[in-house]
DNA sequence: CTGTTACCGAACTGTTTGTTCAATATAATT
DNA sequence: AATTATATTGAACAAACAGTTCGGTAACAG
């Protein structure tokens, strides 16, 4: 890809991701994006359909970012240390997002982004399918997995929202307790 | 208040809730609801000064009505049987989503509404609140009660999804039992 | 019957969206 | 370095939408 291609596309992310952080979705305009990234209005379009591409597009990078390079990390990890117990996948997303180097805890705390829900619990769905096994047996037993599964997303998202609210006092292995406990 | 204004304003949360379960609460226009009201353009802003404000207005008339219909059936109920088993609220709450009489469930089931499920799950923390001492006593004590609250509300939110999207082959008893069972 | 109030509808301003196009700047190629 | 290809720019544009204004009409209350 174009190196211009790649900055114009980098400078509409961030000031995307910033003006997600201060209004939810709804509120903001392309006038808004292309004016804090500092682009002709032209290049936005070239570059994205519509503001609900943009989120979808947006939304694929940072789960692609997150979910990847920590399956990468668990599967190489699990050569060197045991590290498959049950809570360690779990403990590896919070404490990638406790890092919060993407700006995911802010679009997961913001209110009024249910698209951006919808795909991170999407993309949570097919992670959770697989640690299944490895948690509560009864309430595997006696749930149907698919509802099963979108509680425990549902679940999840809740934990990282009441997390940020509360300033992210406790640890990611504290939450990760919290969370356990809950599923 | 004036009959005329009655009439108007049922027409508009007629349109409004029905142009809902169509498409989400960011693509409807204004000139949606009054097309589909068959009021005038001026009637409406008379009415609500934004669009945010008539979803605002909605979802209060919406739970005043399933809630506090709701708390006095229970407390009336009480009475004569003794229906005030831990499961009893929310039983009552099942029933009364699964007659679907107002249009609650094509709002909680429909994707994108934010906004919506904030004022839900809000009124739904109060009920919860009171219903917490009745709960998993285990769980009780080992999370904080404000997270546990939240995640109670967050797990019947998701609990009527599933039932929904199934197209609610459970019956509303099936539904509590799993309900109960997961929280 | 009379004064009040709500509705109508059309016109109007301002904002936003998404497109177009010629000019310009930057990258890739030889 | 010169050339070709491509990305960006800025301005102008039509269409859709939001929210307001106002004179005329219909319905209500007393």
């Amino acid at each position: 890809m174009d190196r211009r291609q790649r900055k114009t596309r980098a400078a509409i992310f961030r000031a995307f991701t910033s003006l997600l952080s201060e209004k939810d979705f709804m509120h903001i305009t392309v006038g808004d994006i292309i004016d804090r990234a500092d682009i002709g209005r032209a290049t936005f379009y070239s570059h994205f359909e519509t503001k609900d591409f943009l989120l979808k597009e947006l939304c694929e990078e940072l789960f692609c970012h997150i979910f990847d390079s920590m399956s990468n990390e668990h599967s190489d990890h699990r050569h060197i240390f045991n590290c498959d117990a049950p809570e360690s996948v779990f403990l590896h997303l919070f404490r990638h997002l406790s890092k919060n180097d993407n700006k995911i805890l802010d679009l997961l705390s913001g209110r009024n982004n249910e698209l951006f829900l919808q795909y991170f619990k999407a993309n949570l769905c097919r992670l959770i399918e697989n640690q299944l096994p490895t948690l509560n047996a009864d309430k595997n037993s006696k749930l149907p997995s698919d509802f099963r599964i979108k509680l425990i997303a549902a679940t999840f998202v809740e934990t990282v929202r009441w997390w940020v609210d509360n300033g992210m006092k406790e640890s990611p292995e504290i939450i990760t307790e919290y969370f356990l406990y809950a599923v």
